[in-house]
DNA sequence: AAGTTATAGTTAGGTCACTAATATTTTAGA
DNA sequence: TCTAAAATATTAGTGACCTAACTATAACTT
């Protein structure tokens, strides 16, 4: 039935997108994922961890960890806010903003070729389409 | 940009597809993957594990992780292939069996969700562009 | 027939997700 | 003011993924 590929096709596509990515990222020694985090704090630095989670579509222990992985290896750090010490504020060091220009790279590299052959009208329009499921999401 | 806007888009979809049916599966006690696996059973029974490594599109490690869950759970069963005594075949036990119907209520039930307001023709052109984005995948 | 190569599966160790339970700090209400 | 509720983050435990390294069996190769 037609609804049902649709849905496989998305399933297999995304997996397989991630398993891509993971490869590209795995010469920047970062896992995917992790460059997702980063990417937030390239846009915004000093973020909370909740700030993070709503960003990033995830739970607080999620944030937890990945921000545990990024700080050992030594692309971030970790500062407790003064004036409320219920909060931590995550910083990127000169090795994380190092990263940036790469990671955009293999993005990039990965997009154009996840939409080789299809025509500016069909971007717009599997847009339009992409945008109403998100909708229907929640 | 619009390449950048798409894969976005679906990252996000894909995240909260699996976030909302992993929810529905939990009132039958299954985590999402799970039931991708049992379905191939539904399909053919006595599946050995690198056929499920294929039809899934994941490795061996994670077919074995798998198996063993769903094996506690009692919804499968392992047998030793008689003539080749390295091969694992699975089967469904009648817990599993019993399982195809309600899952596949629950499939359809996130699948009639994602494209609701999305006319046939809208479908039948996103199906296109999916399967092209899929080759573009390899 | 013996040794090499290929195939099937497991184990170990890692990351990204989740939920539930907990400690700490802040805020708000009686 | 003092206590209850809310917010922030962590720990513990689970499962789906992965790669690398391993065991066991089968199939070539010479």
């Amino acid at each position: 039935m037609l609804n049902d590929e649709i849905r496989e096709l998305l399933d297999k596509i995304s997996s397989q997108t991630r398993r891509n990515y993971n490869h590209l990222l795995h010469d920047l020694n970062l896992h995917v994922g992790q460059d997702n985090l980063l990417c937030k704090l390239w846009r915004e630095d000093g973020l909370t961890q909740v700030e993070l989670c709503n960003k990033l579509n995830c739970e607080a222990p999620t944030v937890t960890n990945m921000v545990k992985a990024l700080e050992k290896k030594g692309l971030i750090i970790r500062r407790k806010d003064y004036n409320d010490k219920r909060i931590t504020r995550i910083f990127l060091t000169d090795a994380g903003k190092d990263l940036e220009a790469p990671v955009n790279e293999k993005w990039r590299k990965q997009q154009d070729r996840l939409l080789t052959d299809i025509t500016l009208d069909e971007r717009m329009l599997l847009r339009r389409l992409l945008i109403q499921m998100e909708a229907n999401l929640f």
